[in-house]
Order: structure tokens, then sequence, then C-alpha cells
RNA sequence: UAAGUUAACCGAAGGGCCGCAGUCAUUACUGUAUAUCCUUUCUAAUAUAUCUUUUAUUUUAAAAAAGGAUUGAUUUAAAAACUAUUUUAAAGGAUAUAACUUAUAUGACUGAGGAAAGUCCGAGCUCCACAGGGCAGGGUGCCGGGUAAUCCCCGGUAGGGGUGACCCUCAGGAAAGUGCCACAGAAACCAGACCGCUUUUCGGCAGCAAAAAGUCAUUCCGGGACCUGCAGUUAACUGCUUUAGGGUCCAGGCAGAUUAAGCUUUUUGGAUCCGAGAGGUAAGGGUGAAAAGGUGAGGUAAGAGCUCACCAGAGUUCAGGUAACUGAGCUGCUGGGCAAACCCCGCCUGGAGCAAGUCCUAAUAGGGGAACGUUAAGGCUGCCCGCCAUGUUCCCGGGUAAGGACGCUAGAGGUAUCAGGCAACUGGUACCCAAGAUAGAUGGCCGCUUGAAAACAGAACUCGGCUUACAGGUUAACUUAUCCU
């Protein structure tokens, strides 16, 4: 899995890409030029201490490892995460159906048509 | 058994399926190198002919020969071309080889902490030209030891706390100097006199004392009302008693006694009293965090270490201890706290930090103008000395800040054991190598199994400490209390 690195990709996604949120997420998409999906997480100190914000951000990374393989997501975008306040302690199964709802309602996935 | 004290340690383990990072191994493909062969181009040299066969280039110059033969035909020199062979270099292709290179493939191994945290001390390492001197500044502070070093650790001393095991201490100097001590209180530092106590001087006579004179019935007398037993010092006992004794109140009388007391007046006095002044005093009162050693006795006008005894403190001598300090004797009578106020004394101390810094590759720039100027500005923490290297500053314009490697994990390392030391720690021997990323690797699921899986918390150059956070648990030694033997 790539990852965004440089700042200014952050900020492109930002400016220029779509954003949905839930209750603990909110998720900014935007199109490249390349033929691979690039995440990038954003999990500020109000969340938690180093340990909860490292936890919060393998388990992310986990989820969407598992969507790629399994769920056919659309390939091509930078897609961005940023954790809400409220989201310091939730249990892996609620991180993964905010992903999941996140990804429908901003039409990440493959329609079955297509395949 | 209960309640504690101290020290050390653990911080889940295991299985299955996916996933991440690093290292190593193996290869595929790719690349590279070498060898051989082929093709093309290029360079150079030789030959272009007498021999077996076939063929017999062009130009120029010179010389010779011949009229024979043949389609054609002399020799020499120079130049050119063609062809052939050999050779040089380059490009391409094919094949083969390899302790070569390489993954996104496969496999194996390894992969956060006791605090990784706070960044509070101390070091290593790197750079600052050298890392220099003085002053300033900063740090530190009982004594001895340990260590690379420390504000750390160990042992001891002193003071304080606890029945005890044991614990706590920011523990140099207040007779070097300066300063501060609010409020309260008379007085807060050359101590002090508010009350009190006391000596003395002056005045006074309301009171006091003495004397004299006068006067009076609230004194005496009985009566009434109400309350109560009373007397013999208490008790025992005895006596008396309701017509008594005592007390309170009321109205009346003036017969006696005026002695005494009272009252009035007068005089005198200063031991007493009142007022004022001048001293003495630090015992007592009260204030305060703190009041000039404490208690008792003597002493004194009253007091006071004024004197004595004991206790506390100070100085000094001797003894013990490396030392902090401890013990004993003697002298004399003794005045606080704050140094986490300045300060003094001893010791230590250059700065910045791995984004330190070094190397490689690629790219770019090193242009113009103005002002000042040989002592000015800059660097070496501040100032002075000393040193270094150099023009400096401003404006305009242009460019870059990209990637990789090292630093980077083998170290004041760990484990075991032996020796020295009370201990911290040191030395010897043997064995072991255990994350190293660069936006940053440890995760998810099986509501798996173990009684529950839950705390605080995520490496970023590396060590030694300290501090702070922490669910639950283990071990050892010791203390106190109760019970049993």
């Amino acid at each position: 899995m790539e990852t965004l690195k440089e700042n200014k990709n952050f900020k492109r996604v930002y400016e220029y890409g779509y954003s949905r949120a839930s209750k603990y997420l909110v998720l900014y998409w935007l199109e490249n030029s390349e033929t691979k999906n690039r995440y990038g997480f954003s999990i500020s100190t109000k969340v938690g201490k180093a340990v909860q914000r490292n936890k919060i951000r393998r388990r992310l990374k986990e989820i969407i490892r598992y969507q790629e393989k399994k769920e056919n997501l659309q390939i091509g975008f930078d897609v961005v995460f940023i954790v809400r306040q409220r989201a310091a302690g939730l249990e892996f199964s609620r991180l993964k159906k905010n992903v999941i709802y996140l990804f429908s309602k901003a039409g990440l996935y493959k329609k079955k048509e297509q395949q």
C-alpha cells in the first residue's frame, strides 16, 4: 500500500477533492494519474497519545488492505482519512463499518455491472 | 494469623489464518562482463602475377624496342580505382560461460519499554581555526568512598519522626560586611520600662493614723410580723426550747449608760494614702514565629548569673576516629531568626547539538548597481586580552535547498561464574550478539485456549542516573501484636 507523504499532496486533496463524513471519520478523495490508490491518514494529538494514534492508523491500514483485496475498490485515487476526536478507543468492528460506509457513500466501489 | 518495613523482580504465554519492516539465502527476467561465430562500415599493409588454370583497369612522366605474333600485349616511376587476403576499431546479431548484478518471487531468522515518557542532571561522539588567560556569569555545598562523569550511588555523622523493622533532611559560613524581621507588642537588636515591684524628692490631706472638742439614738429598751430549732468551736453526747435562741422588716419610747464605737469640727503627722518628678529593676503580666539561658535556693530597697547546685549552650584541654563528629575534664556566666536576601569560603564550569557532521551523483550560480572603508565590521557564549581569516554592508536580478551512502548500533554491552570490598563498585575467565526505520515497521481476525487479559505507555545517535505514570502479581529478609507448643 502506498501512502501519501508530502504535505503538498494532502493540500491538493483537501483543495480540489471531494469529501464525505461520518461520526468518527472524514474522507477526502481525488483522482490521480496513477494506476494505484494512495492513502493518507491525519490524526491529531487531540485523539490521544502516540500509542492511541498509532493503533488507529494501523487498524485503518488493515481495513483498507482487506477492502482492496476483497471488495474491488476503484483504482486511481488519492484518499485521505481524518480521524475525529470521538474515535479515540473505538473498537475495530465499528471502525470497519465506518470505513465501508464512507467508501460506499463516496462511490469508490466498482459497480457490479462493470465486473 | 494479622498489621507493617525494606529490597529485588515480572509487566502475559500459547495456537491457526492474513499482513508490515530489516537481514540472509535461492533463483526467474533484466543488465553487465568475457569468449567464439556472422554481417556492415572504417583504418593500415601487401598483391594485381613468370610458374597449374583463368584474367590482363585508368591517368601522367621518362626511357627503350619492334613491324613478328595477337581482338589486345615493352619497361620503369608516381597517382588513382577495382578486387582479394590479412589487419585495426566501431556498431548490430547469435551462441556459450559466470564466486557478477538484480524481486515485485520463494524460503529462513529477527523485530519497542520498565519506564521507550519528562528532557531534569552527567558523559561519549561531531562541528565550531586553537579550545588559550583574566573578570563577570552559572552550578554545587556535613564527612569518607565509588565512577568515564554527575545535582547520581554506597557507607558513616548530626538533627527529626516511629513501640519497632525502618524512614525523612536544600545539612558550609550569621564574632567579614550590608540588609530584612509584617501584624501585634512598652520594646525586634548597641534590646526595651507600658502595667507591676522598689528607692528617693516635692506637694496634698479626700482617705489613713494620732490627739482634742462637740454631738447623737440607725447602738439601748421593750413590742409586732415573717423565716428558722438553738447553745456548748465540729462530731458524739449533754443541756435548753415553741413564753426560747438567731435573722430580716416595721412602728414606737428616750428611763439609764455615755465608757467605747459612730457622726461633726479642729489640730498634727508622713510609716500608710493621693498627685507630680528623678532613679533602680528584667522576677511577674500581656504581645509575638521569636523577648537575651531553664529550675530551685541564697541574696536584695525591689530585683537580677549578683552567688551557688543541677541542666542547656559557648570556649578550651585531653582521648578516640582518615574525617564529619563523639566522650571526659576545666574555665567563665553566656543575647535571636533569615544565607530558598545580597554576600563570603571551598570545588567544578567554553558553545552548539545526529536536522551534529562527512562523502558521492546530478543540477545551478559565482552577474550588475550604490554606499562605506584599513581599522572597522565578522568568528572564537558576555566583557577585556589574545588569536583567526577576510574587504564589508545594502539594493536589483538569477539559481538551489533534489537523490543516495555513511554517521547507525559490538557497547563505560549482556549472561554465568570466581576473587576483592560492609557496600556502591572493581578485576579475571567463559559464552552470546539481541530493532535500526527516515512521514517512520509490531497490526487484524478466530467474541480461540489458560480463572480474568484488562494498567501506564511506542525506539529515532548511544550510554549512566534522576523524576513522573502504572492494572495485576511474585520472591526474600526483617519488625510489632496475639494465640499455640
